[in-house]
DNA sequence: GCTGCTTAGTAACAAATGTTACACTTCTTA
DNA sequence: TAAGAAGTGTAACATTTGTTACTAAGCAGC
């Protein structure tokens, strides 16, 4: 664990803190598709992702669900840090993309190190940043594209995480991310192809185009 | 200044910090439409909103836009504070929606208090969370909810924002708002006093439904 | 092989939203 | 008061997105 954290961290925080870090902090190996948060959960401390890839879906009262964000090795999750600190529940979902390791941070620490080092005091308000940045892209999304392009980018950006040029995944399960049917998402992908920035496998697609 | 300051923030703030605040932070007044932040802004400070009320607005690179949210007295903009922090541009546009006042706190002093006062990290915290979740609304509108009802949310969260049961307004401009065009708004309005929600005038939207 | 399940392709239609065009009213101001 | 500007109402039509229904291909297990 401490190789890792190492690895990922050790030019974002102090030496001091990561020996904190890592007395305090517990490991743990998430699989694909395991559920790391989960609507109304409390959080009883603040994850670190230091590898792999989590989604992080919003789901409204019907039980509609649209794809927020993903997270990366070196974020961590905002929305859970809002939960720990105020005790409250969580909005979101989030969703292990592909096998990850995280570390979990215990709520009590969170406001002394705010106090005792710069770096996770900026580590926190950069975190936060780069949240409502991904936030304010996402509504970009939503009010100013049409839903091909809405696809395309997803697709795209789902490459980048997972760091393929080719996804393993169904049409149904875009649609869930994108909030539209099986069948739009079946229509414009076959768009896609014929434009040639795509080849469609069964539950498999590979991106020619980025 | 300190009146208002002691009305809105005394059980936020304690008093040495409320003290600090006076003696750095510089007072302006806002008349409605006026320009507080506009795209690609660097911000040299963070303000606190002491009355009023101030439409915060996102826009891409072809100049179309869409409403965020309101920011009401009590709150701060967490994009300016993300913008003031890291030097960096700030991603939308905030406009007065009526006449407000504000407090500008320098971009020095926003670190030392984070290690100073509780209470100042609890409010940085509290205002990313809320400006969190009215991201997430704003999300959940745009991806779950149709034009209709989005137009009646708008409504009535502007009449309770503006404190009023009518609102003076135009077409055009909720038709910026929400990104659409005139008549779709035109269209809806009217299907809505069909309905016995609201009466329409010129320039004002009678709002008799909550 | 056959059987049943999941995934994908596609047509036909429905609904929501966007666009263009024009008429009419109200307000402003020359 | 006449002329123009701004705001609104509405029809007709185009485009985008959603829905239903059905077909067929690929795969797993027997």
């Amino acid at each position: 664990m401490r190789e890792k954290l190492d690895n990922y961290f050790s030019f974002v925080f102090e030496k001091e803190l990561l020996d904190e870090i890592e007395q305090v902090g517990t490991y743990k190996k998430l699989r694909e598709n395991e559920l790391l948060v989960d609507l109304g959960d409390k959080m009883k401390g603040v994850p670190l992702l230091l590898d792999g890839a989590i989604k992080i879906v919003r789901e409204d009262k019907k039980g509609e669900e649209i794809l927020l964000y993903f997270l990366e090795r070196g974020d961590t999750c905002a929305s859970s840090f809002a939960s720990a600190i105020t005790n409250g529940k969580c909005g979101i979902r989030a969703i292990a993309e592909k096998d990850s390791e995280i570390i979990f941070l215990p709520t009590e620490k969170l406001d002394d190190w705010l106090v005792k080092y710069k770096t996770w005091r900026n580590f926190v308000i950069d975190s936060y940043n780069v949240r409502l940045n991904e936030m304010m892209e996402t509504i970009d999304t939503l009010a100013f594209m049409r839903m091909d392009e809405r696809l395309y980018k997803y697709l795209t950006d789902k490459a980048q995480i997972m760091r393929e040029t080719s996804l393993n995944t169904t049409h149904q399960e875009i649609a869930y991310d994108l909030h539209t049917s099986r069948v739009v998402i079946s229509r414009l992908l076959k768009q896609l192809e014929n434009e040639g920035k795509i080849t469609l496998h069964r539950n498999k697609i590979e991106i020619l185009e980025f």
